[in-house]
DNA sequence: CTTAGACCTGAATCGGGTCTCATGTTTGTG
DNA sequence: CACAAACATGAGACCCGATTCAGGTCTAAG
């Protein structure tokens, strides 16, 4: 597998498409090579031109959501100056792609068996970005002095959780904003943000 | 399956500790029946004796393990005085739990697929009590107002991931002290706990 | 228009799983 | 001790899925 045409690529990028589509509804188990290549409208031998296996495949798509998700984090929170406005941008980047990609939950708890690796990376590649930031907030005193590993699985825990909650289990729907305001404020005391203020 | 002799109830509950363990180890799927049964010491066909499927006893081993870790949890609870204190024992028994069980996260995070009803049935058991709790504290004064529930579900997550991440993730070994002091900080600044004292 | 190479196909192979059932074994009671 | 009710068994019926492969089809360059 090296050097495809622009068929080729798009074909792949069906498949993938597919992948992703069926993991999410039927689950790594009862999501079929059969079933993926049918709603990506080739024929069963194809699939094995572009991937290896359904693990391969499974691990794809996770590392894609993955950097997808990451991309729609950063991109909001560069908008904020603060470290609380920073995150609170942060969580609503998180919760808006995962209204829009149930795929990434759904998915992603099945890795624990399907590929620990891969679910390893998920959640480190998440964590080592928000530690850089979360220690120079630390630095700066705009937000309470501590670990920021410990601090930023935390978070990242309230944001699985109540997405879950509200998100998921709401047929996908945005978050009530009356609970998204909650959870600002149990953000900013998360945190331990700071006024900077003199 | 209605009345058991003696000798009929040790056997169904030498099967449900195995599938617990089967289960815990190698996934619903991989578990199979012939596994389970292997570990429990009986023939195959003894399984169906019991349990009417494979999902009916992933369904009691998950309310099994429920029931036993909100005992667990409350129990030393009930220990403490101030919520901070109820909270930091509750967190102290999860993560005993956890690390005792590991069953507990492994087989609950397969339940998205194989039985949501009892994966939603598991967490809201969970939060109920939680939610009471939180709430009697606020109207005390002894915390932050605001909407229980969020604050419930924030606080599950935090459990969730950081057991996750310290226990699951470390073989098993009980938490590192820095960090639970880490995050003992941590939840006490996330409920906005308030000094009482006047 | 030819043709090499890339791309596509689905039937067939192979392995494994759940659940049933016809047949035995054990236990407690009269 | 006899025997009904409970309990136990494992072979096999039945089903389904990942992966392979031998044989087409498409496409772009000459």
């Amino acid at each position: 597998m090296k050097q495809l045409t622009a068929r080729g690529e798009r074909t792949r990028q069906k498949l993938l498409e597919a992948a992703e589509r069926i993991f999410a509804e039927l689950g790594y188990h009862d999501a079929s090579i059969v079933k993926i290549t049918e709603s990506a409208g080739v024929g069963q031998g194809t699939f094995y031109l572009y991937f290896s296996s359904k693990k391969q495949v499974f691990d794809e798509v996770v590392l894609d959501l993955n950097s997808r998700v990451r991309h729609a984090m950063t991109e909001a929170s560069e908008k904020g100056t603060t470290r609380s406005e920073r995150e609170l941008l942060g969580f609503g980047a998180f919760f808006r792609f995962t209204a829009e990609h149930p795929a990434l939950y759904r998915i992603i708890r099945q890795a624990e068996f399907v590929s620990p690796e891969t679910l390893i990376t998920h959640y480190e590649r998440l964590t080592s970005g928000y530690v850089t930031g979360l220690r120079q907030a630390m630095d700066a005193g705009e937000i309470a002095d501590g670990d920021p590993e410990v601090l930023a699985w935390s978070l990242m825990g309230i944001g699985e959780l109540v997405g879950m909650r509200w998100i998921l289990w709401n047929g996908e729907q945005a978050m009530p904003e009356a609970v998204f305001d909650e959870l600002a404020r149990i953000i900013v005391r998360t945190i331990g943000a700071q006024d900077i203020d003199p």
